[in-house]
DNA sequence: ATTTCTAGTTACTTTCAGGTTACTACTATT
DNA sequence: AATAGTAGTAACCTGAAAGTAACTAGAAAT
């Protein structure tokens, strides 16, 4: 097995080269099974900017991962939310998300010894 | 559920700023449950630099998560392997390759139709 | 004397993901 | 006539991650 002759091959690299950005791996585990609206995702995550998220966005429904619904309103008013492909991610989010807790909880227990 | 405002209470966060960068996945995938050579491992990965193996191997040292043995020999010898808790990280590493594996099979099916 | 083998190091350069700040459109409310 | 509310854009900037290419140590084999 070698990996990254062609990294489209490596099924790693292809899927990190997805959710291995700052924010995707964020949005796509805020957006679970529900849908938000932009300003909502932005409340959830205070540290992004406009304008990252809504490149970040773009990006995701470039990917057919997230689908945007539009509704004519005023004020504006866009929902966003994982379509299908997207939600095949969520098993990925969980296990990161377990790994990061736990990961915690012991680095607290070597402190406290 | 407030993310971000302090990044390390984020898991999936603090996951992701381990596992997220370009190459750390991919060592940590190669390794598994083997011990490997510096060059070996450099040939798994023939898009990697000395320099950068070199950079990454240390820093996923000194997270604990692959453990350095070298051998007192001529040509120098040194070998990898994960951790415990870098063997923890598995699960995340086989479900990143399930996903890759199986969202490059559906482009394939799409682009046939 | 030169090459081979391994596991790196050194010094320099490049790239682009992500960040910052300010601005826009449209309507309703005060 | 000014402000609020929403979902963005536009123009510009930055730093850290990654890349490049050449070099090193020390012994053994040719």
């Amino acid at each position: 097995m070698r990996f990254i002759d062609n990294p489209l091959q490596c099924p790693v690299t292809r899927t990190m080269s997805i959710i291995g950005g700052k924010w995707k791996p964020i949005i796509i585990n805020c957006l679970g099974d529900k849908s938000l609206r932009f300003g909502k995702l932005n409340q959830l995550m205070p540290a992004i900017s406009n304008k990252v998220l809504s490149n970040e966005l773009k990006e995701l429904e470039a990917l057919t991962l997230i689908e945007r619904r539009e509704f004519q309103e005023l004020p504006p008013r866009v929902e966003y939310k994982l379509t299908a492909a997207g939600q095949s991610l969520l098993p990925i989010m969980h296990e990161v998300a377990k790994w990061g807790n736990s990961h915690l909880a012991k680095q607290l227990e070597t402190q406290l010894q």
